[in-house]
DNA sequence: GCCGTTTTCGGCCCGACTGTTTTCAGTCG
């Protein structure tokens, strides 16, 4: 029997969570469950590994108890608190609470006085007009409930749009209010400030000098389909793409109070209002109270707001409670000075139409010095990829010698005859060594077989780092935002094997990927890893949309210039490849 | 259930909104 991986343990905690939460338990405790939880879910060792030493209550948020939790899930399977409340709850009241509106104290009401236990017996009640009986339950509350049922027939919660989709609508909106005669400041707040990996809705918030005129404005702009509410504090809209966009309009001296706390994340704010609380400071989106003094300080700037409490100013993309705080604190002497789109010199992973690509290797070569870069890798995908967009040995000795042709051919930008090649269900690659061994640059990657066990995915992944031709593993995770998970995969062998054999470990910038993500990311980096952030571009247009993403990924992940290969010129660039230190 | 520049016990962010309420609990972000 294997080992749950770390996402099956997150899951099981957040299932006993929610469990405890119908049973009545303090919050606190059920809050404890969650926080565990997402601390098993960002871990980069094997949690099941780790709780079997003992250890696992060295992760955040993690005690004795839970510890003991988590072993016996790893041992037995199952963990015992889990199996008494599931016998005592049905599974159809855990979806119930999911409803919004419908928490886990009404959805309890519901099930023990009308023994409602399931979305459609729920559905049932509140058309026969059966809840308004009940305490706390009114007619409107029946057609809350109806409604909520119609949004979401399965109960299923509201899907997530990936950055790029969220930003490609929230951008032109922030443009389009910051021309406006009557805008002062305008910053997009939330997880697109943050560059997470998806977003709800977008939170947009800004000063004017005729906040109606801006909400007016706001209204009315093309990309907006509907309007749920507007004031002159606001507005709460919907776009034509399905995105909601609230946009709150702010006195000038509350700007910086208001965008720190609708920039988040919500752990970042509870933490940061739990120490301040220790220093006699309340912090709201209105300001900073002072127990002592009765004052509150309104904040124009973050900076200042931070500063009220102590801290050096941290940059969004930090704000997610993994030790910013702590960081920020004497000046500012524990947070990392991030890598930013300028320092990237090079990308090593990129396609052209000897594979799936769309353009040839010379309009790749002048794209991506257009985009700024001095050096490119061409790597197309090997021999096995299939779909009749794979690449044979004879014609990688011919790519070799185009590559090499357009390098002498260009001047601006030094090209890299590469290979993405396919590590196969064994951990071997699908060209042989010698062909591997005349590339300038390899990156390996994994392309089928992703039902493989962690054990199994590991011992793979592993094998094909320790081959002496693969210099980076590209996209380490398969995972896809909000669509594919990762495949099992103990990240920790990764890195350590990564870290042993001066293996290089992708970014892959691709905003469907972000592939290292943010924690594992730091994770590797932390254990000395080189870092390298590629495109993975299929087309010319490819270099510059998707940069962002793979810089935002490594700022998520505390990640500095000096972490990053692909940000080194050239001729240092090429001397950390593994094939060049051997 | 976790955790400690007050603490190994007693706290554990802050405010808005909603629907049902004669003063507030539950839910949400």
């Amino acid at each position: 029997m294997a080992d749950p991986t770390n996402s099956d343990i997150a899951d099981a905690l957040a299932e006993l969570g929610d469990l405890y939460e119908l049973d009545g338990a303090i919050i606190h405790r059920v809050v404890a469950y969650r926080t565990a939880a997402q601390s098993v879910r960002d871990a980069s060792t094997s949690v099941a590994a780790l709780a079997r030493e003992g250890r696992a209550t060295e992760l955040a948020g993690v005690g004795k108890t839970l510890q003991e939790k988590i072993l016996a899930l790893v041992e037995h399977a199952e963990i015992p608190a889990t199996v008494k409340l599931r016998a005592k709850f049905p599974a159809g009241l855990v979806q119930m609470t999911r409803l919004p509106g419908l928490g886990p104290k009404r959805a309890r009401m519901l099930y023990e006085a009308l023994g409602i236990d399931s979305l459609d017996a729920l559905r049932a009640a509140a058309e026969g007009e059966r809840l308004r009986k009940l305490k706390g339950f009114g007619p409107k509350a029946e057609e809350n409930i109806l409604a909520a049922l119609e949004a979401a027939p399965d109960g299923e919660v509201e899907r997530r749009v990936v950055l790029d989709r969220a930003l490609a609508v929230g951008d032109p909106i922030v443009a389009a209010l910051r021309a406006h005669p009557a805008s002062a400041e305008v910053e997009l707040a939330g997880s697109a400030r943050r560059m997470a990996d998806s977003c709800k809705d977008l939170d947009i918030i800004a000063t004017a000098t005729d906040a109606d005129a801006l909400v007016e404005a706001f209204v009315a702009l093309p990309e907006i389909e509907s309007v749920a509410g507007s004031g002159s504090a606001g507005a709460r809209a919907r776009t034509h793409s399905g995105i909601k966009v609230d946009l709150r309009v702010v006195a000038p001296e509350q700007f910086g109070n208001l965008l720190q706390h609708f920039t988040g994340s919500r752990a970042h704010n509870m933490a940061l209002r739990e120490s301040a609380v220790r220093r006699g400071l309340h912090v709201s989106e209105y300001g900073v109270l002072d127990d002592a003094t009765g004052e509150t300080l309104e904040c124009t700037s973050e900076e200042a707001v931070y500063a009220a409490l102590g801290l050096a100013y941290i940059e969004p993309e930090l704000r997610e409670n993994r030790g910013e705080l702590e960081a920020a604190v004497d000046g500012g002497a524990g947070l990392p000075k991030l890598i930013t789109e300028r320092d990237l010199r090079g990308d090593l992973h990129a396609h052209t139409t000897a594979s799936d690509g769309k353009n040839s290797i010379e309009e790749m070569a002048l794209a991506a010095r257009d985009a700024g870069y001095s050096y490119l890798a061409m790597t197309d995908h090997s021999a096995s990829m299939g779909f009749g967009m794979d690449v044979p040995p004879k014609q990688l000795e011919r790519q070799i010698e185009l590559v090499k042709d357009a390098n002498e051919a260009l001047d601006g930008i030094e090209l890299l005859a590469g290979s993405e090649v396919n590590i196969m269900p064994d951990g071997s690659l699908d060209y042989p060594d010698e062909l591997l061994e005349r590339l300038d640059w390899a990156i390996a990657s994994v392309h089928t077989s992703f039902r493989l066990g962690e054990r199994e995915m590991t011992d793979r992944i592993v094998a094909a780092i320790e081959h002496p031709w693969v210099d980076a593993l590209g996209h380490p995770t398969g995972r896809k935002v909000e669509a594919r998970r990762p495949y099992p995969l103990d990240v920790g062998r990764v890195i350590e094997a990564a870290a042993r054999t001066g293996t290089m470990l992708e970014i892959n910038a691709n905003p469907d990927r972000r592939d290292l993500p943010d924690v594992y990311a730091r994770a590797a980096a932390q254990a000395g890893v080189r870092i390298v952030i590629n495109s993975d571009a299929h087309r010319v247009r490819t270099f510059e949309r998707v940069r962002r993403y793979g810089i935002a990924t490594a700022r998520r992940g505390w990640l500095t210039k000096a972490d990053v290969a692909n940000t080194l010129p050239y001729a240092r660039f090429m001397k950390l490849r593994k094939r060049a230190r051997r």
